[in-house]
DNA sequence: TATTGTTATACTCTATAACTATA
DNA sequence: TATAGTTATAGAGTATAACAATA
């Protein structure tokens, strides 16, 4: 299926939108594969970096608390924090009061590399966003929440 | 970053949608983390029913292209084609003048699995999708193009 | 020589199960 | 006993490099 969009559109106001379900689902698995791509830097791969996005939202926090916010098991996050303190990029300290938890909080080398990343990191998008007029990336702007809260249904 | 659409929507109208990429990056990888994990059926992974999908649409074509229309190396598609024979989903035949290529076709049993699977596997975001407005559905309808489009940027 | 496709190998991302340490 | 976290292991998905077969 190389462009959906028609199914989508066409049963969008229906009850059971099973062809926008089939389109998005298409869509996002492309759109994901075209960015782990193009990651022209080696320094952080997309996981580690949301990763540190959310240690800067949410401030210093324990490592599950970091799975429960990136919607992956504890595992998982396990190995990207061991990667990000091996970058310099987290730093791990005792919990004050329970000796069962660390708390992970992001570094100032993270803080800016974060920020260096997210530009460079976009690039490529920020490249394909400005072939967009600027209504279309209005839409865009407009469905983003909408995606956002399909993620946490 | 737990909501970035704010960040998103501020920048969208500027020059450089850099705000707009980040959020969106991330709102693709924590939704294609959700439909990975979402699948409830064992029987084909998102990948092997993406390029089910295509082969359908393509019709009957060369591993190359199929690699290509799915915007992976040759390699992958290799061990996809390799699992959809497997199942029985996907038959191969020699190229009737090229000695080197291979035709790949659907079968009847991949065109059915492919039917049913899309009900089956869309049932977790058909269900998200339900908790949306049809207005908002119409919204997200309007957006997917631009997302293809960004793929083949 | 150029093209098609496969095999070999490696890396990322993620999961579940089993374990340790602490509460 | 329950919770936080790690280690061990496995599997999906993808890539590059090297190779074989054919054009």
């Amino acid at each position: 299926m190389t462009s959906p969009s028609a199914a989508a559109r066409k049963t969008t106001s229906q009850e059971a939108p099973v062809g926008l379900a089939a389109a998005l689902r298409i869509a996002v698995l492309r759109l994901s594969r075209r960015l782990r791509v193009e990651r022209s830097d080696e320094a952080l791969t997309m996981s580690q970096l949301s990763a540190l996005s959310s240690l800067a939202h949410e401030g210093p926090c324990s490592p599950t608390t970091l799975a429960e916010v990136e919607r992956i098991q504890p595992p998982s996050m396990t190995r990207i924090i061991a990667a990000l303190e091996a970058h310099g990029y987290a730093a791990r300290a005792p919990h004050p009061s329970d000796g069962r938890q660390s708390v992970i909080a992001i570094t100032p080398a993270g803080a800016e590399v974060l920020e260096e990343t997210r530009r460079l990191r976009t690039a490529w998008l920020v490249g394909a966003l400005e072939e967009l007029s600027p209504a279309e990336r209005e839409q865009l702007a407009t469905a983003l929440p909408l995606i956002e809260r399909l993620s946490n249904h």
